[in-house]
DNA sequence: ATGGTAGTTTCACTA
């Protein structure tokens, strides 16, 4: 099973690119985040007519909002709501025994203080209701995958300048922290790193203020894959789209991908 | 220290 993880950034904006998406990496499970849509108005048929007939959608107007399009069916659909908001940052489904969650991490603010910026606050309070839902259930289960945007990049080489982001939200270090007691709470597995060692740096996500991304390359990993240990000698795979930040209209962030065999 | 771009809810908000 290949699964991809983007934030799209407007799924009625860029449905065409998902077969673009499709065609580079042949998904059988694409899951997306920031879709920015309510569910009456996700573009179904682009995705039907890519060959993902099988979707589970979670979206509001104009902000947020997450999707699981797939290829076989899928059950057990249930979303999940975080600090008591009912914001569209989660969705899980099981497809082919494998239990899918698909989060939209908040993004945080700028300050990197909860007492300065409630919105960093709802980040860290996230954060730790995600690591309590999980706590206790990575074992006498089925196999698990998660995930998403989960805006923390946690290694020093998952940013472009693991000093000068210290202060800068995305990888400072109650973030790191934070992310880190999620990651423990079901024994979840990096699933790229699994592939690349920690000396490498590597993104996911360039922001569109710079004038030249590719020239700067100051990028950050923001989005990711966790396997639960039992799925961990089956990973056969992964690609982190990065032709896809050169797209035309392309979004922030860029598609990565992990196969499980 | 500042401002840069993109998307949708738009002369404002989130990222």
């Amino acid at each position: 099973m290949r699964i991809v993880t983007w934030n799209i950034n407007s799924v009625r904006l860029r449905a065409d690119l998902v077969e673009r998406v499709a065609q580079w990496l042949h998904p059988d499970v694409i899951c997306l985040q920031e879709t920015k849509s309510p569910d009456e108005f996700f573009p179904r048929e682009a995705f039907e007519r890519f060959g993902y007939t099988h979707l589970a959608i979670s979206g509001m107007k104009g902000y947020n909002g997450v999707a699981i399009a797939s290829r076989y069916p899928l059950t057990a659909v249930r979303n999940l709501n975080f600090v008591g908001r009912e914001d569209c940052r989660h969705i899980q489904a099981t497809v082919q025994g494998i239990e899918v969650h698909n989060l939209y991490v908040p993004a945080g603010g700028d300050i990197p203080d909860p007492d300065e910026n409630k919105k960093f606050a709802h980040k860290l309070a996230f954060l730790d209701e995600i690591a309590a839902s999980f706590t206790g259930i990575g074992r006498s289960r089925r196999p698990m995958v998660l995930v998403g945007d989960l805006n923390v990049a946690p290694l020093p080489n998952d940013v472009w300048s693991h000093k000068q982001m210290l202060k800068v939200v995305s990888h400072t270090p109650i973030e790191v922290e934070k992310l880190g007691a999620v990651q423990a709470s079901a024994k979840w597995v990096d699933a790229v790193r699994h592939f690349v060692p920690p000396e490498t740096q590597l993104y996911s996500w360039w922001s569109y203020r710079a004038n030249d991304w590719e020239a700067s390359d100051r990028g950050r990993r923001l989005d990711h894959i966790w396997v639960t240990p039992k799925l961990v000698p089956s990973l056969s795979e992964y690609t982190i789209l990065r032709e896809a930040r050169g797209w035309e209209q392309a979004s922030d962030h860029v598609p990565v991908m992990v196969e499980i065999r």
